[in-house]
RNA sequence: GGCUAGGUAGCUCAGCUGGUUAGAGCGCAGCAUUCAUAAUGCUGAGGUCGGGAGUUCAAGUCUCCCCCUAGCUACCA
């Protein structure tokens, strides 16, 4: 058994703008079976956690719900945290970053930056909507790209043409918040001088804190040159006010990883603990990190570089998971597989979803699939078919006997390897690869099944006489139980719980398994269910009709654009002489092809009856060109030309849909024919 | 566009520094079994390892090109 070691565990902090989904439960499930596992190791493990409260995008999303910025995070708080508990995430605090302990910590990480000369104040112009009277941020800039022409652009890069550029370059530009045209603005900004600590981080990432393809990606910043983080950002801002800085705010990523400080610092004020203790500069407790390929940035630069000048400790460790994605694709609403963590909890049991992560996880930065059909095989056939299964075929034998255990150990090969498998399994837990310890512990329970049927207890018992032999051989199946729930433990609390009453002990991974032999356990009764396919149905069901509720409810003024149920606003209104002046017209697609050297475009060669059009249209992403030929389809006649890379495009046919896959020409019922004017 | 990863049996994934007939689990087929929540055991079928070229005695593994997927690209959080 090694030392025992002090682990302070963190995972990121849940945005409070939405509901909890299996996205974010891969990250939650990955660290708690981690923190259950060096609890049952006997360390001393404490896993803290918070929503993040801060940004433009909550106070707007308070003002779309008609409440407070406070009232929303506090509604969003207790959601979130009854869904990690009802997943039996064992937090031991969920706090907020809006909250005293945070404001302080911010506060002194920011004056001893400060006092450093870490901070710069510098003025930048910036897009500003005069309606709404904020600042915007680049995502709440839309127009037209100034390079190809592609409508429709954030403010920051062109999807089309992968141009990068500043909010006011963009052509017709606009608020997303309000649809006025933004105006340029000055203000005054505060900056952590990032490439001072260019050095350090060059190094602090290569020190075994990261995985190396992690460490790969930061080399990327590392080596283009680190530029000043702008940390401020101006009122109205729902966060803390800079000290020194009145009407600026710190940005939301400031202050979110000192939640996690934050969170730890209010559990030792209740509990009295030592907070310094963890995070002195010179800790030797250990910190480690679960965090989304997402946000490496953040965590893996700006963080150890703001602890490390404050005179804080850096993480252990950064661990960083990939994304979720679910039947092969990532997370769709229309296709019912964003699925909610509640919609889940309304129809299954949260084991089978955090055995089934922690069969495929691993210490990678891989993408895990949930694919629904192998979800209910999987679960079905390793809890249900293996293991529980042991424990179900012996425990009546047992229970004939006199329900105690017998003092053989009628294998001593079998029973030696199913505890010399302990040892593997407990490095793979520690190692985060636990889908090694899933298949490990599989294996166990298939030799015990295997010894099972070779030894027949069955048949034994219908000869008078054998009773001790049936008894050893079942003692030996209940123990290879016993050793597979105490294996399963971090994974399965809820089902080991219902073990230790079956067999009438504590399961801990502490010590080296001790055979139980002579012991007395309690009656079998079944400890899990199998997955009924129909409750899977009804949860994509809910998803969906959740979707629809949701898009339909979407108020016109949703700040909110990347998502498919979130509509953009209704332009303002014209009149019919406007509307008339565009010249649409029935299309027939001659000829549709892929262009050398572009990303996104297809050049579609479109009869127009009394003349052809060439077109460049942005839809690669859904379509394939031998798909569309043959096709009618609507386009705008009159559009002037325009000159694009490629060469000249025509006009433009129209299309449905937020973009990527999800992206719908239209096509006009049959009749239609190439040349009629749409009206 | 650049970068970081990934593309291996129907599905989900292993395959360390290149080395004999490419592995596992699930699913599928056949047989056995009936203690067990239609659970279990045995046997078997299934892959030109995304495509192409190259290096090598030898390539899933190394190099180059191409295709597909995900993420990042600093003011979305």
């Amino acid at each position: 058994m090694p030392a025992k070691r002090e682990i302070l565990v963190t995972s990121a902090l849940p945005y409070a703008n939405g509901s909890i989904h299996l996205g974010h439960m891969v990250e939650t499930i990955q660290t708690d079976i981690w923190v259950r596992f060096q609890k049952l190791r006997g360390h001393t493990c404490t896993y803290v956690c918070a929503d993040d409260a801060h940004g433009t995008a909550i106070m707007l999303k308070a003002q779309e719900n008609g409440i407070s910025a406070e009232e929303q995070i506090a509604n969003i708080k207790a959601e979130h945290l009854a869904d990690f508990t009802d997943f039996d995430i064992a937090f031991d605090n969920y706090h907020s970053t809006h909250t005293e302990e945070n404001k302080a910590l911010s506060a002194l990480i920011y004056n001893r930056v400060k006092a450093n000369g870490h901070i710069a104040k510098r003025t930048i112009t910036q897009a500003f909507d005069p309606e709404k009277e904020l600042f915007l941020a680049d995502r709440y800039v839309k127009g037209t790209c100034p390079k190809c022409g592609a409508q429709d652009q954030y403010g920051d890069n062109c999807e089309s043409c992968s141009a990068t550029y500043s909010p006011m370059d963009l052509k017709d530009a606009r608020s997303v918040l309000s649809g006025a045209a933004p105006v340029a603005k000055e203000s005054d900004h505060y900056f952590f001088t990032l490439p001072e600590f260019e050095g350090y981080l060059k190094e602090w990432t290569r020190a075994g804190h990261l995985q190396d393809e992690v460490a790969n990606k930061l080399a990327e910043w590392l080596d283009s040159g680190l530029q000043e983080w702008d940390i401020s950002r101006d009122a109205p801002y729902f966060g803390f006010e800079i000290p020194d800085a009145p009407g600026k705010y710190f940005y939301v990523w400031l202050d979110a990883p000192i939640g996690y400080m934050a969170s730890h610092k209010n559990l030792c004020e209740r509990t009295g603990q030592d907070f310094d203790h963890y995070w002195k500069a010179d800790s030797t407790t250990e910190l480690y990190h679960f965090i989304g390929k997402d946000i490496v940035n953040f965590h893996a630069l700006f963080w150890p570089a703001l602890l490390t000048d404050a005179n804080f400790r850096t993480p252990t460790k950064v661990c960083v998971h990939g994304f979720l994605t679910v039947n092969g694709k990532k997370m769709s609403k229309s296709r019912g597989t964003f699925i909610n963590a509640r919609t889940y909890l309304n129809h299954l049991n949260p084991e089978y979803l955090r055995y089934y992560y922690a069969a495929k996880l691993t210490a990678s930065v891989d993408d895990l699939d949930l694919n629904l059909d192998d979800f209910v095989q999987r679960v079905n056939s390793d809890l249900v078919g293996k293991v529980v299964n042991i424990a179900s075929r012996t425990a009546k034998f047992v229970q004939k006997a006199g329900g105690t255990l017998s003092t053989t150990i009628i294998d001593q090969a079998l029973w030696d390897k199913t505890v010399a498998a302990g040892e593997v399994i407990t490095a793979h837990y520690e190692n985060r690869e636990y889908s090694k310890a899933m298949r490990e512990i599989m294996a166990v329970a298939d030799a015990a099944n295997e010894f099972i049927a070779e030894q027949a207890p069955w048949s034994l018992a219908k000869i008078e006489g054998n009773e001790q032999q049936v008894l050893d051989v079942c003692t030996l199946g209940i123990n290879c139980f016993y050793a597979i729930m105490t294996y399963l433990k971090p994974v399965l609390p809820k089902t080991a719980q219902a073990a230790e009453a079956f067999l009438n002990t504590t399961l801990t991974l502490e010590n080296e398994l001790a055979f139980l032999g002579a012991h007395s356990i309690n009656k079998f009764k079944p400890l899990m269910v199998r997955i009924d396919t129909k409750a899977i149905d009804a949860m994509v069901a809910q998803t969906q009709e959740e979707a629809e509720k949701l898009a339909k409810a979407a108020p016109a003024n949703s700040a909110k654009t990347e998502s498919a149920s979130d509509l953009e606003p209704i332009a303002p209104e014209i009149t019919f002489d406007d509307f008339a002046k565009i010249d649409l017209r029935i299309a027939l697609i001659e000829n549709a092809e892929h262009v050398d050297g572009a990303k996104k475009l297809l050049r579609l060669t479109l009869n127009i009856g009394n003349e052809t059009k060439q077109v460049f249209a942005g839809i690669k992403s859904a379509y394939q060109p031998e798909d569309l030929i043959g096709k009618h389809t609507v386009m705008v006649a009159n559009l002037a030309p325009r000159k694009m890379k490629f060469g000249m495009s025509e006009g433009m046919v129209l299309a449905a849909g937020p973009g990527g896959k999800e992206l719908y020409i239209l096509e006009p019922h049959a009749g239609a024919t190439p040349g009629m004017r749409v009206m």
